[in-house]
DNA sequence: AATATATGAATGAACG
DNA sequence: CGTTCATTCATATATT
C-alpha cells in the first residue's frame, strides 16, 4: 500500500470493489467451513463411542453432553451467500416461482457450488419468497382507491420485485 | 498483491464471472432504485415495507456515492410516538397479544390519529412485543440452574468476522 | 464522541 | 399456502 502513495492508484475503484466482494465471499466460505467443522464434531460423538464401552454411556453422558455443557454451537440457521441469493432471485424473477421437485434438486445442486445448502433450504426459500411477494402486492392493492378516477398517467410502471442482494 | 497486475491473471475465470454477475445485478438494482424513487416521491404513504434500500446498501460505498445528492436514502425506521406507544401497550396488556388481521387494521387506524403509522408497523410491534415478553420469562427459567461455575453458555460473541485471505 | 442498550424490521424455519 | 415463531441485523436513543 505504501507504494500506492508514491505511484498513484494501483487499483481502480472497481477493482477494489471487486476485491471487497471477493473478501466477502471468503468470509462466507469460512463460516461454512466452521459450521461443517462443528457438525463433524457432533457426528464424532457416535463414532468415538466405538472405542469405549458404548452401552454404559448411552443416555446419561449423551444427555449431559447435549444439555449441560458446550454443545458448542446450537444449530444456526442457513443464510444464503450473496451468490446463492442472487441466483435464487434471478430464478424467481425469471418466472419460475414454483420450481418442481426436480427443479429444486437442480437448483440445490447449482447453489451447492457456492456454499453449503440443502433442498429443504431451497424449498423454504421459495415458499417464503412467494408468500412475502404476494403479501406485498396485497399491501399495494390498498392504494388502489384514488388512482382510478383522476389519474391518466397509467403509464403505470410494472411493479417489479427487486433483488436485494449485497453484503453486510 | 500489489504486484498482481504485473504478473498476469489476477482473477480466475470463475471469479471474473462472479464479478460480471454482480455488476449486472448492480445495474438492475440501480434501475429499480431509480424507479422506486419516483414512486415513493409520488406517494408519501407508508415507507414501511420499502426497507430494501437502506439496509442492504448501507455498506456499499459505491452505491452510496451513486445516490449522492439525490436522496433515495429515505427510509428511517418508524418510531412510535409516546401516545401511540401507550395505546399499544395498553392493548397488549389487556390480553390481546395477537390481534387479528382486522384488529391490526383497527389499531392502525386509531394510531394514525396520533402520527404516521402503517399496518406493518403495528404488526411488527406486536410480533416483537410477544417475542421479547417471552424471552423475559425464559430468563427466569435460568435461575433454576446452578448459578454456577464454569458454564460459558454464551459463546454468543460468535458472529465472527473472519479474515478473508487469498485468491485461489 | 464513543459505547451500550432498546427496539423496528428482515428472514429462515415451523406450524395448521 | 398462509401465518407465526425465533433469531438476527441495523438503527435510534441513552449513557459515559
Amino acid at each position: 500500500m505504501e507504494n500506492a502513495a508514491l505511484c498513484g492508484k494501483v487499483m481502480t475503484d472497481e477493482q477494489i470493489e471487486t476485491l471487497r466482494l471477493q473478501i466477502a465471499a471468503y468470509a462466507t466460505i469460512c463460516e461454512q467451513l466452521a459450521e461443517m467443522h462443528w457438525e463433524t464434531e457432533l457426528r464424532q460423538e457416535s463414532f468415538t463411542g466405538m472405542g469405549m464401552i458404548s452401552s454404559s454411556l448411552s443416555s446419561d453422558s449423551a444427555m449431559a453432553a447435549a444439555s449441560g455443557s458446550a454443545k458448542i454451537c446450537a444449530r444456526q440457521r442457513w443464510t444464503p451467500t450473496p451468490m446463492q441469493l442472487q441466483i435464487l432471485e434471478s430464478i424467481f424473477y425469471q418466472g419460475s416461482g414454483s420450481p418442481s421437485k426436480q427443479g429444486i434438486k437442480d437448483i440445490t445442486a447449482k447453489l451447492a457450488e457456492h456454499g453449503q445448502i440443502s433442498e429443504t433450504n431451497v424449498y423454504n426459500w421459495f415458499q417464503n419468497r412467494r408468500a412475502r411477494s404476494k403479501r406485498k402486492q396485497q399491501a399495494n392493492a390498498q392504494s388502489e382507491e384514488e388512482a382510478e378516477s383522476l389519474n391518466p398517467k397509467k403509464a403505470r410502471t410494472e411493479k417489479l420485485e427487486l433483488a436485494p442482494l449485497l453484503f453486510h
